[in-house]
DNA sequence: AGTTACCTTTACGTTAACGTCAACTTGGGT
DNA sequence: ACCCAAGTTGACGTTAACGTAAAGGTAACT
């Protein structure tokens, strides 16, 4: 009775192949603490949960983020914390990553801008080179 | 006559204090052929664009870049290019450049959402304490 | 029984991006 | 003349995030 979470299952590769990376990156992650999947025997059982903490690496991953930091970011996930301080904390810290991400939008959108006009300044080098 | 750009100089200490960096990640940057200050004597003298070569490649940074990413960044910058095929390809990575920040604009909205839940179950847990 | 396809652990190798000395030089105050 | 702060060039060290064998286990075909 675990409010009807899909119960499947998947093999390290099954991973591997989904989310494009190597196997050894997937038992890297598990040796960092990040994911802790259960076993038959010797071999890894990834559930649905395993596999969403590892979307959640990659994501942060292609926003650069180290695997401390997404390791932060997927503790904040759940609140099991009974202490108000540690509450406190943990609403500190989804601030600053807040601020962060903000950061980083300023950042992209920078570079939009300057893509525009690099590709602006392409446009007319070429229009020189036709007339 | 080089179009009014102020000709200000700036020490390596200058610009590492400005942007919170040692002055050994500077002249890493330079080792990696991203900056090319000029001399005096011995000491470096950086201008203004090296200022903002250098201000693009910490952005570039700040968004999980490579230096080596960073470095084609700044090359879309002067299609000094005479050549059609050229530009041709310049347009391609731009418009690369384009697909990989749109990626990032999603990884960053979905990060959003999920601190906005985070921060709610967190409030949630506290209200449960002080009940 | 043999091969194939996955899985495992152990362990050393690699690359990027700097950090950290060490041993200078150089221009400016006192 | 002496010192100090800031600059320089090596050159080796470090950390994160995997890559890359090596050596072996296991279940399922054929």
């Amino acid at each position: 009775m675990n409010g009807m979470t899909k119960t499947r299952t998947y093999s390290i590769s099954d991973l591997a192949r989904e989310f494009d990376v190597t196997t050894r990156t997937i038992r890297f992650y598990e040796e960092a603490g990040m994911l802790l999947p259960e076993r038959n025997g010797q071999t890894r059982i990834y559930t649905d949960e395993d596999r969403v903490k590892l979307k959640l690496i990659l994501r942060g991953k292609r926003l650069g983020f180290s695997l401390a930091e997404s390791r932060e970011l997927i503790e904040m996930y759940d609140p099991t914390s009974d202490n108000l301080k540690q509450l406190h904390a943990l609403r500190a810290k989804i601030q600053q990553s807040r601020e962060a991400l903000q950061q980083q939008l300023t950042d992209i959108q920078l570079m939009q801008t300057e893509l525009d006009a690099a590709e602006e300044r392409c446009l007319e080098a070429m229009r020189e080179l036709e007339s």
